[in-house]
DNA sequence: TATTGTTATACACTTAACGTATGACTCGAT
DNA sequence: ATCGAGTCATACGTTAAGTGTATAACAATA
């Protein structure tokens, strides 16, 4: 009988790699030579019969099979976890690695708070809480979770959503003058906006639900929705935000509601895996915790 | 580093004990020693740590976890299988086992006929074909592909129709005296009818589409529809048979329609499957050469 | 009872994976 | 240009774990 070594430590090893973009630095964090590092994926390699990673001295990258073979073995290590999950002789363990990655706002506020309250309830997980606006392929970061506020641009992972986002527009106190509940009174002040923003206006439904469109004069726009936040308050620009991350500025007077009871359409906050066909017990745990956490939002 | 054997060969190994209820037997087949496959059972089950099968020196039981384990063991030993398929070097190979459970009729007749065009075209593919119209449960036997004439009573597969089976009456000549296209002429003939037979009567459909109910009176009930058949034959009663099963004695005039025109509600050939994220190319071509060669069943 | 088959385990053997050492290469600093 | 540091692949001796054989205990059957 010819032995082999375990084909799920391969594997994990090709992903170490494949993420580190070293042999040597996977090696270091595996715990192996960097020799026996390099045959294992050698080794991969021949067993699958294609080259997953084209070699050169100090840069490494995957090849067209080596990018699918990244995506399908985390499934695969993904699906053993949670096997052998079930079967853990301390069922009621929860232990591990979640890697998260957040929107930079949300993951330094109220999602924040959720994750820390779940860490205390689970001190044996460890949180990797990666704050991230850039609009990275779900492949490219290797997360376990992906939390978005609004479309998620990965039809391929499965889409939970968690809580909805009421946003309303706000101001600097004299940026605008009174505007007497019209919408239109702002077409011509700048706006800050969120990077990338379409369609040129803002839509709008009124206090007795009544809609309106506001043509946007843009003057600043990034994908970090904190410094949009910033210009807004040092009167840059009016900007349409999350309630829950303005709060502290409207009780502060830094920023006002030029027009009370308005709101833009409002958002889902989503969360995106894998579609493994198991998931491990803790990212259950840690998307139902943070769905709870979130409820309150609106 | 601890080196450590294959966790799917584990998984093997345990898969095959189960399905021959014996570590010797497995290990025969294995090509391994009985004490390797006896240690790998217990290198899995300490690994998983769960006790998977109760030993005894004549009898093998699966524990419930064990169970469990079955069912998911084979879905990760496919989910690798159709992942390494996908780089195989000569990716137009396409060889290995697939194990196809069907009931006895149709797997005597019209889907036998597809299957050996089938392991024609594909030589390097083994066809293990097995009959068998007991209404077992998926799991419990183990194969890659399940055909169901009617529903599948297991909800945890996927189900794809294949073909529709036309229905129709059909008795020895003399059985039955002229029924002048009125089914309750049939009502007191006695009745061959598959097992298990629900409701006391056929659903019937007539030539202009009219319908009526025959009450049955059953005589003869079977799980096998070509000992049904042959009842039917030899006179016993009349019996509701899909046309392709009874075309030889209708041109041979064994049996007679004394109902021309009329049909009972027609079954669906369905292939049944686990639901593993990635199927074998193999299987995958299989199904669909028979969804061809069964669609001129009707 | 004897025979045959089962499973678990001790023991010596086998072998593949291990780490160390080395060479070729690349990059950045001087 | 040289030097130092880091990279990856591979040869070689070592290590560790899985292997088969042998054996004991048990169970079923004739």
């Amino acid at each position: 009988m010819t032995r082999s070594l375990d084909r799920l430590t391969l594997l994990e090893t090709f992903v170490r790699i494949a993420e580190r973009g070293s042999i040597s630095a996977a090696a270091r964090d595996l715990g192996l030579s960097q020799a026996s590092a390099s045959r294992q994926l050698a080794d991969l390699e021949e067993r699958l019969g294609a080259q997953l990673i084209v070699r050169s001295t100090h840069h490494l990258s995957l090849t067209k099979a080596g990018e699918r073979c990244l995506a399908d073995a985390r499934l695969l290590l993904a699906e053993w976890e949670g096997f052998a999950e079930d079967f853990a002789g301390d069922a009621d363990r929860i232990a591990g690695p979640l890697k998260i990655v957040v929107p930079v706002a949300l993951g330094q506020t109220v999602a924040l708070d959720c994750a820390v309250a779940f860490q205390a309830a689970h001190p044996e997980i460890v949180l990797d809480w990666i704050l991230d606006d850039a609009p990275n392929r779900f492949s490219e970061v290797g997360c376990d979770l992906w939390l978005r506020v609004g479309a998620v641009p990965d039809e391929t992972l499965i889409v939970q959503p968690l809580a909805e986002v009421e946003r309303i527009v706000v101001a600097a106190p004299g940026l605008v003058g009174p505007a007497d509940g019209d919408p239109q009174a702002l077409a011509n002040v700048p706006c800050a906006a969120l990077h990338p923003f379409e369609g040129g206006r803002w839509p709008l439904t009124g206090p007795l639900g009544e809609t309106a469109d506001l043509d946007a004069r843009v003057t600043f726009a990034s994908n970090n929705i904190a410094t949009t936040k910033r210009v807004a308050v040092a009167g840059g620009g009016y900007a349409i935000m999350p309630r829950w991350l303005v709060a502290a500025e409207l009780e502060a007077g830094t920023l006002v509601e030029p027009l009370p009871g308005w709101r833009a359409a409002s958002l889902t906050i989503n969360a995106a895996f894998a579609p493994a066909r198991r998931q491990t017990r803790r990212l259950r745990l840690f998307i139902d915790a943070m769905k709870d956490g979130l409820a309150g939002l609106a």
